[in-house]
DNA sequence: TTGTAGGCGTTATCAG
DNA sequence: CTGATAACGCCTACAA
């Protein structure tokens, strides 16, 4: 069943037929009815394809993100997604990992599908050498390249980020005028949130007279075990009484840390989170972490998105949102 | 950059590049390296919607799940993409919400776009009354269905579901034999699973004879406020020393309610999760819990649908994968 | 081994 | 207001 069928049907041709379908054009309401209805009783739907050739484009941006049973990538992925259906977008998603050769795989094999747009979700597509970043600009030669939660600088690249800074700058201030002595940073794996998040942990402490070197950042493994071990590795290293975690997975697993040291959370340590997830509101004592924002970043990079491919010429290339620091009683 | 561009800067016709791309038909060492070569030199990428149209399909599967930020469904698709893109396919990504309404829109859509089958994730989507699931039937006359962890009957539709039955059987049965006298199960919203798992949960009482009726069943709003009042409710309704729980975030919530009301855990009350999430890993107890291989399922639901649609003819409708108790200290 | 030509289903541009 | 027709870019018989 195509648009000749239908045309035939109808006695008109399928000019007249798109046009019905797509609302352009003046047709007579006669015919417009009489099309109408004789879709609606073969059930026709337009060939998604042919309308893609013809248009170059299928309205459909692609997804990378690094894993989406990770639970800030996947609430991001749950709105972004939302919100582009919303403005006729479909997602085609596609879950990278970690390892960098498969993330330009992933970004090259987008491209090749004609999607519209990429959105880059997430903190991890960003190398800390710039130049290594270049398969991003390469990428945004073709169609324009968004990034949520990580920022590079680029023709066609559009940025929306958290202020991650200026919150763990607060959050680590607030720390050292309650009480913390010196503190000590859980992370996975460096990424451009993490190095955002150092930069404002150390200007606190340096504020505050507080050593804050490379001894005080311990790289985590994966699992609880991983952050256990990592936790007392650098507490042979240096002292600590607060642990600032990169997220709300890390923290919950350093109050097992806690638990097993036979540490009392938060007087004899204090312990806080990251993106203010269900973790956060589950584990004993509640974690305190910070808001990012997680659903109005994803709307945020949508919209720049939609009037990006709109062909607005007021976008910005760099829009940044501000965290809220939520204060449990890990702290 | 199309086909054509090829040809002509290799002195060859389009068949022969189109031969090339496809590794179809014979061409001799010397042109194919040419005009890879050019291929290579002008990074030509094959147009991908008029491959979809010639050939009919895009190679991409529309998955549809509640919401992604369900920390069960979002691993579940993060396998599903995985195993899919291991397989050729693509990703579709559609959110589609609790609603029903909303639920069949979302498939509609998707078959609106041409996809060559999807995969309804999650066991939101059957319905109790079993003719309100005619539309998956609709759908799978146009595309094959496969639906991981819900079943339907119907021809063109395939389910991987996991056997919630005879695990919460065992559980309640081993629940029952260390010390519970009357189990409450915790439930969000009525699925296939919750059905499966209910009915477990009744037989295991029937043989032991413990009373399990309707009253014995909890109905929790979302969020933890939601879980503790709704135990709250129960309590003052039946008597209950155990709580089984539809997942690990009730399981989690559930012991928030423990710790309000002063009951220790197990001692007081004991508590079961189910999905064996991170979740289950960092609470205090650790949850006993449900493992319910969430990635084979995943990759058993995607070897169906690769079989499938290679026109395999050994393809079971309905498979079904016996899942674990993991034993933690909640019970 | 290579080339020609028709078909896939739309949209859009002209004429009428 | 409506119709004919040319793109869109690729695949694949069928010919050579």
């Amino acid at each position: 069943m195509n648009i000749y069928d239908i045309a035939k049907a109808a006695n008109v041709s399928i000019a007249t037929v798109s046009r019905v379908i797509n609302g352009s054009g003046k047709v007579s309401p006669a015919t417009r009815d009489k099309i109408l209805r004789i879709i609606q009783e073969n059930d026709y739907t337009p060939n998604a394809f042919a309308r893609g050739l013809g248009m170059g484009s299928m309205r459909t941006v692609g997804i990378l993100c690094a894993n989406t049973s990770d639970l800030y990538l996947s609430e991001a992925v749950f709105h972004l997604e939302n919100n582009l259906r919303k403005s006729g977008f479909n997602s085609l998603l596609c879950c990278t990992g970690y390892d960098r050769g498969e993330k330009e795989n992933a970004l090259r094999l987008m491209l090749s599908k004609s999607v519209d747009a990429v959105i880059l979700v997430g903190s991890n597509y960003i190398e800390s050498e710039d130049s290594a970043n270049d398969y991003i600009r390469r990428a945004a030669q073709q169609i324009p390249v968004f990034m949520m939660n990580g920022a590079v600088k680029g023709e066609n690249i559009y940025c929306v980020t958290c202020d991650d800074y200026t919150v763990s700058y607060e959050l680590a201030e607030m720390l050292l005028t309650t009480g913390s002595k010196s503190i000590l940073f859980a992370q996975r794996n460096n990424s451009y949130s993490t190095r955002r998040m150092i930069a404002g942990i150390r200007d606190a402490c340096a504020k505050h007279g507080v050593t804050f070197s490379g001894e005080h950042i311990a790289n985590c493994e994966v699992g609880v075990a991983g952050v256990i071990r990592a936790l007392q590795e650098a507490s042979r290293r240096v002292k600590f009484d607060t642990v600032m975690c990169f997220n709300d997975l890390l923290a919950a697993s350093a109050l097992k840390y806690a638990q097993q040291e036979g540490l009392s959370v938060p007087s004899q340590l204090r312990i806080s989170g990251y993106d203010y997830s269900v973790l956060s509101l589950i584990t004993t004592p509640l974690l305190t972490t910070v808001d990012n924002k997680v659903e109005l970043m994803s709307q945020t990079t949508v919209n720049v998105l939609v009037h990006c491919l709109a062909k607005d010429l007021l976008v910005s290339q760099h829009t940044v949102i501000s965290a809220n620091i939520v204060k449990g009683h890990s702290t």
